[in-house]
DNA sequence: AATGAATGAGCGTTCATTCAT
DNA sequence: TATGAATGAACGCTCATTCAT
């Protein structure tokens, strides 16, 4: 399994110890969510953010140090659901064939459609959000090299090319949103099918300059 | 397409008449697209804008009444780039096999690389974003449908979804430029490969579908 | 003829909860009363109107959502002053004679005179002040035609033409605010002889009319 | 016939002296008086007027070097008319019945209705706009005085009081045009029925008065 | 700790006026 | 002289943030 280093986006300042603390965060946490995805992140007002998780403007700022630190913590979050969803799919990589892969990563992508459309953008208003970005997308490729060498730790020189044509393609199933509905699944399972092909020859390559190299956990 | 700005909002837009304000108009433009790159549309100024461009608070606002139309005028900068350069594709569409079609597509989307990060983002503070966004694929669309055509008018029921999955292609070329810089050109070769592959496809299944009146499925 | 401050503009105008927000409310208007009468409502800022009542600008936009509204409050504050003034005298008007009443109704336009010139001005620039200048004159008129009928809330059919002429002594009383200050007095003492001539013709016409049944037109 | 002095409200940059100029400047004049009636001083713009009046904005300045030189050029055309029309009666004072008067007077109210309450409101964005309506005021009472004295320069010691309440009766007539369009006619003859009484009474006394003291032209 | 009133820098925009052509 | 492009001070207003209660 990768290494879990982590992106902190931003720092809440304080955390709460205490159960209604907890609650207040999620609240705040779901209201921003809310609103962010209804009107984009400038439109929204602090005050806004409040009212709609019924907290005092004042307490609002007393978790969330500025407003940059809010989008950051959701920013958080989306991180680490998807990390936590990769990672689950790192440990099955070694038993799953290429179709079951494919058909992961596409159902990680359904399920997380709509938490990244809403996040996403924030990223643009953090303070280093070129490093962020680079940080987000570093954090995937590493774990997509993982699932493409099923689980092994071992990178062979290809990996890193590999995991960033699996990585193209999952952008391209999540830019599938836009489509029109009435083709989304039809194109979807068509980029699955696409991805199973993609991971196939990459295990059948990977295989072949293995014979001769390092020795791989080799799951059919 | 909107080509020319619409309706004036308050002050009167006026276009330039003279040299001088023509000028004016470019530098304008370029610092807003460079001030809009560096910092993201919400944080910058109108006030800054106007320094960059060494232009009078006053005399920005005779030429772009307002901040979104000068998002606007940006935006329909690059429409009309991105059209003339595809409909030149398409006039010599006929003449040109699928790998010179792939060429000069990636080649686009290589020269108009930069534009296009600059100012998509742009699209979401307009007015009616929505129908823009959808106006400015819609335009794609048609245009790549007919070069996938090679050139005739003439769609078959094939002609959507074809064109969409090149529209597709070229989004995943787009998307290189976040990519290593090292892997870059290796990378874009590689997607222009399969650029060139599918549009070889597609024109078999066209020409066999022409021959036998209604389209058959073609697989392998 | 409103009395509160309706609908909250743009950002929510709250009223004030505590002790220390009325007084601020209070300091506002006096501020821009004194600025209205001093500059006119367009000459005066809204930076001025705060830093005349060491308010803060952010402070006065809390109370007073817009320049507008802030003309507003200043307008209910006179209706509400008129309206109780005149209810006063309604409801005297049954013992009181036509001097007595006509002493009342001057010394009414003596003690508004200041205010009222300074606040009337500011109904055109209200957002329907048509339809504010409507409800202001008739909340006075219905209020006169009840004194004229001495309390009684029954209407012969003379009371709206009565209750105009009466209006319009009052402001030809008010209007005396611009004579030579030495002749003000005497003036306004002929002024008020008028309207105790009138009020008592009027009388007797309503106790002439009450007893035959309908109104008969009584020239002497 | 009272002093001719002018109440210059303005001065006009550069009289015009070419036929040419004379119609610029009455077209400026009947744009702004448009205008300002429509919107209301504040709200018209110096660009506004000079594109209705179809005159380059540096042309405009010419004339009218501030937007106040262009209110109170309304204003003294306003002034001219007021006192030409006053003029006329005064000279023809000595000749006229009290009815006559009174008829001519209210006509004249009638006929000058529109153009007052177009043009009045400007006096309050003139510089001295205290003074400016004082020197108003003073013109009319001034011929008011002569033309209650039937034309005699003679001032009795009563005629500023009888002048000044011939001039609210003047301003009770101006304010009808606020009344109830249905009644507004007969008012105005029951207003004009008072003029005509008081100047009769007026007249009586001087009469008896002037017996002992200068002789006096005296007709009817 | 919790509250929400208070703060003020800074925004987008306007328009009377100037001045180069 | 006539034109209209250029100017920039100043406006109404917002809202992230602070701090007294």
């Amino acid at each position: 399994m990768p290494s879990q280093k982590s992106i902190p986006a931003a720092t809440v300042a304080v955390s709460p110890k205490r159960q209604r603390g907890r609650d207040r965060v999620d609240a705040i946490l779901r209201a921003a969510a809310t609103l962010f995805v209804e009107q984009g992140y400038h439109a929204v007002t602090m005050t806004e953010v409040a009212a709609r998780s019924s907290t005092a403007i004042g307490s609002l700022y007393r978790f969330f140090p500025t407003k940059e630190a809010l989008a950051g913590a959701l920013l958080d979050g989306y991180s680490a659901h998807l990390t936590e969803a990769l990672d689950a799919i790192v440990t099955r990589a070694a038993t799953l064939s290429s179709g079951e892969i494919a058909a992961a990563l596409i159902g990680l992508v359904r399920s997380l459609r709509h938490e990244r459309s809403a996040v996403l953008p924030l990223v643009d208003v953090q303070k280093d959000s070129v490093a962020l970005r680079q940080a987000l997308r570093d954090g995937m490729r590493d774990r997509l090299a993982t699932i493409v060498a099923r689980g092994s730790l071992a990178r062979s020189e290809r990996s890193e090319p590999q995991s960033i044509v699996v990585l193209h393609l999952l952008k391209m199933a999540w830019a599938l949103q836009h489509a029109d509905p009435a083709m989304q699944s039809s194109l979807e399972q068509e980029v699955q099918a696409l991805l199973a092909l993609y991971l196939e020859k990459a295990g059948a390559e990977r295989a072949a300059s293995c014979r001769s190299g390092p020795p791989v956990k080799q799951v059919r």
